[in-house]
DNA sequence: GACCAGGCACATC
DNA sequence: GATGTGCATGGT
């Protein structure tokens, strides 16, 4: 268990990417599919909100005028994999009308923002939370700015680094005041935690398939196994 | 059938 | 400020 050094988160990702190699986050091809996508990721497997996001291509809505003129009936049906898709297609309405206003449909103006007064612009917006916000700003916008999720917590808990009830903003200063800021670090650290805590490690009482080794000994497990600490 | 996945808003105490 | 609840699909 550890002390939350610098050096010691930096082993922790250094182990994650050499076990998982790159996971070469946001899979989106655009800066607007990837806002579109974190809100259509919220609680709920990437494989629900993948789906989402290419009937929304498929029919030809991922393009910011086109988006914000569709209807939210229709934008609900087809994101239906993406789960609460009625509270889902009215977050991509409200995002919809303060972008257009804000921004007249420019993403490059709203990526010139400074990153403080947009992270508080956005998350002001009904439905949008920390997670969401700092997921637009470091994977649609490429803004140093650590996500922060339930997986976080968890792992930094379990590895000993923070109290496992600190609020978002805690956290998020525990990663940021540890951890050079460098987007294309920050990207992938928040996608290896990611990576390890989904659906890899099954949470069973002796559940040993735990998969980052380091020396041939399973070091962590997001679930909370007691067999497999260092 | 149970469990949970890349959250958030709102009510209540 | 802490805790509980609605939202409401689809994969394992």
């Amino acid at each position: 268990m550890g002390d939350g050094s610098p050096e010691e988160l930096m082993d922790f990702y250094s182990i994650l990417l050499i076990n998982y190699g790159h996971q070469n986050w946001w899979p989106a091809e655009t800066p607007f599919e990837t806002i579109i996508g974190a809100i259509l990721a919220q609680n709920v497997s990437w494989t629900g909100a993948s789906k989402a996001i290419s009937n929304l291509i498929n029919a030809g809505l991922l393009e910011p005028v086109k988006l914000a003129q569709e209807n939210t009936d229709n934008i609900a049906g087809l994101i239906r994999s993406s789960r609460y898709y009625n509270q889902k297609a009215q977050k991509i309405k409200v995002f919809m009308d303060w972008f257009l206003q804000r921004f007249d449909a420019e993403l490059m103006l709203m990526e010139k923002e400074p990153t403080n007064s947009l992270r508080e612009e956005l998350i002001n917006l009904k439905g949008f939370g920390p997670e969401t916000v700092d997921s637009i700003l470091l994977y649609g916008l490429n803004k140093p700015i650590f996500v922060v999720d339930a997986y976080t917590r968890r792992i930094g808990k379990r590895q000993g680094w923070f109290d496992g009830n600190l609020s978002y903003n805690d956290i998020q200063d525990f990663f940021m005041k540890r951890i050079f800021k460098n987007v294309p670090l920050y990207n992938d650290f928040h996608a290896q935690i990611v990576r390890l805590g989904n659906k890899i490690c099954k949470p069973k009482p002796n559940c040993n398939i735990c998969p980052v080794k380091k020396e041939g000994k399973h070091i962590l497990c997001v679930y909370g196994c007691n067999q497999i600490i260092e």
